[in-house]
DNA sequence: ACCGCCCCTATCCGAATGGATAGGACGCCG
DNA sequence: CGGCGTCCTATCCATTCGGATAGGGGCGGT
């Protein structure tokens, strides 16, 4: 363990959001007895990794410039492998977050803890072990699908609001999912009422709001 | 750190994301001697407001539970019409920006933000200024709006196109532009063949996609 | 003055759409 | 078993849409 003064632990934080990157230093150093350092985007991550600094650990913003998503979490693994690396994220959804720890992230840390919740998270991880909050996991377990929207339409109505929302003819989707056209019909209909649409434009548009397809 | 001099100036911090709320409040109370409290939701700032509570400046989160986009900030300024309210945010666009200055918001403070800037910004609102940072307001000034569809559209076959965008019929359209139908078929055609559709929906779709409307 | 562009209006026609109604087939559950 | 919901098919009909064609009027540039 390369020792700065007195053992203390040492974190970098790569952030853009230089509100919570500045503040968090400070709360880590002053609360936490932490080293903390920090840059503002994963360029400068990688620059104060291969110009040898040693970290216990490393708190990556999911979405800073240059990280392109899980895409930075490797290559920054990969670039130091003793050095542990967390991921730190104010939007990312659950499965990011399991995706990250499959591919062995210290953690995985959302913006929504508590700066006390943190210290011991950054700690733990600084132990080496794997870090995420558990209502966090466990909670959306599987929402992300449940658009309000898609609860309510059958697999058949799906598909063919799909459909509409291409711009495509009735017959075309009825080509598409090998049905009669009439049948294409009775579906977008049906939809129209579950949905609130009075025609096919408004019921591609409403689908398109409800982040479908 | 309880330290509330005389005029420290009181701000209350709205949101969710703990782990910036609670290091925000504890630099802004060290650093910049405010008397910062905070709250996680929308509906807690509302309660806080209804209590009689006073605060310089509230600092609203632009995406946390209850604010729906500025229906909270509106919400929040008819609500208590003495005290300064801003938008805080780390993704919000510049449009939005504009938006909440525009209908009277006491700033606008994104997440990219120095620690040291929004101390500044913080008072210069609770003094009554209106804040925003320049290089966010300035840097996407004029991009936005190039849409290379809107370019080659003439105004009318815009209006046309914003009807469809909405899934109205042509009738509807001609009564809301006081034209003709026939009329409103005619642009309707011809913005099919300038932008690639071949039905309405797929204008619609178009447009959706280039960010109209 | 002529041309190009945009805007307006109009008519005709075939095709697609929206809506109503009426079944048949299947699986699930009380 | 008898309902119930879902999916499939079908027919009829009024309306709308998409496309073609044919004008007239205004406005700016050549």
């Amino acid at each position: 363990m390369g020792g700065v003064s007195a053992g203390a632990m040492r974190v970098l934080i790569a952030d853009d959001h230089d509100l919570l990157r500045d503040t968090l230093q400070a709360f880590l150093n002053a609360e936490g007895g932490f080293d903390a350092g920090t840059v503002a985007s994963f360029d400068e991550a990688v620059a104060q990794v291969e110009a040898g600094a040693h970290y216990d650990l490393i708190l990556l913003d999911y979405s800073m410039p240059g990280m392109r998503g899980l895409d930075g979490l490797k290559r920054m693994m990969e670039l130091a492998g003793h050095n542990r690396v967390a991921i730190i994220s104010g939007t990312a959804s659950r499965e990011i977050a399991e995706e990250a720890l499959a591919v062995g992230a210290a953690g995985f840390v959302p913006k929504t803890l508590s700066a006390k919740s943190l210290i011991n998270a950054v700690r733990f991880m600084a132990m080496g072990e794997q870090y995420a909050p558990l209502e966090f996991m466990r909670a959306p377990a599987e929402e992300e699908d449940a658009n309000p929207l898609a609860e309510m339409l059958s697999e058949r109505e799906l598909q063919v609001l799909e459909g509409l929302t291409q711009g495509k003819a009735n017959k075309e989707i009825a080509r598409d999912l090998d049905i009669r056209e009439p049948t294409v019909k009775l579906h977008v209909k049906t939809l129209y009422r579950k949905i609130g649409a009075s025609n096919r434009t408004q019921a591609a548009m409403i689908a398109k709001e409800a982040g479908l397809f």
